[in-house]
DNA sequence: TTTT
DNA sequence: TTTT
């Protein structure tokens, strides 16, 4: 059974990273990414949905903030629900498993590469293993 | 400036795929994708939304019918509109500029690539540049 | 300073893969791939090397031979040395870091993923890092 | 027959660009690109040759020069050939067909993106399509 | 042959 | 809900 999922984007962020964290104490940093369609004449912009967990998003929300630029590699994710009225509803949107900070001006700021796998610390209560952490873990509906 | 949008996803089809044209005659052929997650316990799968402009998308029309594995190179693509009810409402799908046929049986069938830019044919009332196409040249919603 | 380095690339074993270790017990597998060049009237071929540490690398071992078909993700790795003449020598190959395997016949056998951050077993002797691994952990020149 | 060929990388180049041209006219464009490796502690570098043809190339050849930071898309490219002393001797590098100017300082100067399909103007002797493009194209060899 |  |  083929299955595959890699997305590479880069553009900017439409708002400030938000930090939360699951029931299980992990955190999650939520940011929004603003990417400008190229020639496109009519100045049309993609806008999507980024998660990032554990330390990646700690060095996120750490570090960049609204309109700053940032190459994001991860996998496609696709959420369904059921609306207040009923209807089925659902979403797509990236998962992180890698970001790039761009941007610095001149040699300076700005560069610097954040990898999801590093090891980096475990909250005490975390789970192991992104791929089962899911809205089950929040307290309440975090997206 | 800096905008990049890559994705490739790898996963099968999950209905026909249906070939329709737009008021100017371009060939549009849209399909469901179901990517399996790799490496989850309780089999949970994302289902994404693709479409093919013209020769690719006749091709994929022509060989490819649900269930069938594929591999899919494009774009994220963000698309917003108004609900009946006034709410406002979005999606992310999946803007194909190359796909990958899979799952040969032996070494035999199946196998084959088929590009997007590769000049192929153009319908005579077709637009030359697939990145202004969208829901205005189609005669109602098409999605 | 940013940097970024993604390469997945699909064909299909141009020998079986070899199993060898490091000094430490670390496994790598070794192995070619050919991938035909697309639209190419004079059927062109690219020729990879691609290795792939631990437990991915076993997985490969265990499972493909010469003429399998599979997609690899990974890495282009650069390296040099000085050839036994005194001159400079070089070669850019592929580090894998996750592989699906393609071309189940039918439905059935085939497909299937590997990922290489799964956890895994560790060799008892194993470093902790893979990017650190490199020639001088064999006991002579693997490449 | 499974195929796909998909290289994204990003670094700086490690010489100004060097625009040539075929025995028809069309340009060839060639730099090297460092990548630095990321969580390497010894501060390990992989090197790439790069080339990028007609528009695409003009434009990097006009705009970058040695250590300015790109973001190359493009494909993996095998060569082999014989060397003077009769021994066979082979090559790995990347053919580009999307670039992305990165390192703006500030807001202002840098981004920016090029694409290869863009149209483009047509070296009068120019050929249509460039996968049949190589060394035979070339007045001596360009590599 | 090498960039930040 | 939107960035440069």
């Amino acid at each position: 059974m083929v299955s595959f999922n890699r997305v590479i984007v880069a553009g900017n962020l439409t708002r400030d990273p938000e930090l939360r964290f699951t029931g299980g104490g992990v955190p999650v940093c939520s940011f929004g990414l603003a990417v400008n369609r190229v020639r496109s004449k009519n100045e049309e912009v993609d806008f999507f949905d980024v998660s990032a967990w554990r330390e990646l998003g700690e060095t996120i929300a750490n570090y960049k903030k609204k309109g700053d630029p940032i190459l994001v590699e991860g996998r496609l994710q696709y959420r369904s629900w059921e609306a207040q009225d009923g209807s089925k509803r659902s979403k797509v949107d990236i998962v992180a498993d890698n970001v790039q900070f761009l941007g610095g001006r001149g040699d300076g700021e700005g560069g610097g590469q954040s990898g999801g796998q590093s090891g980096g610390r475990r909250q005490s209560g975390g789970r192991r293993d992104d791929v089962d952490l899911n809205e089950e873990d929040f307290d309440d509906i975090p997206f």
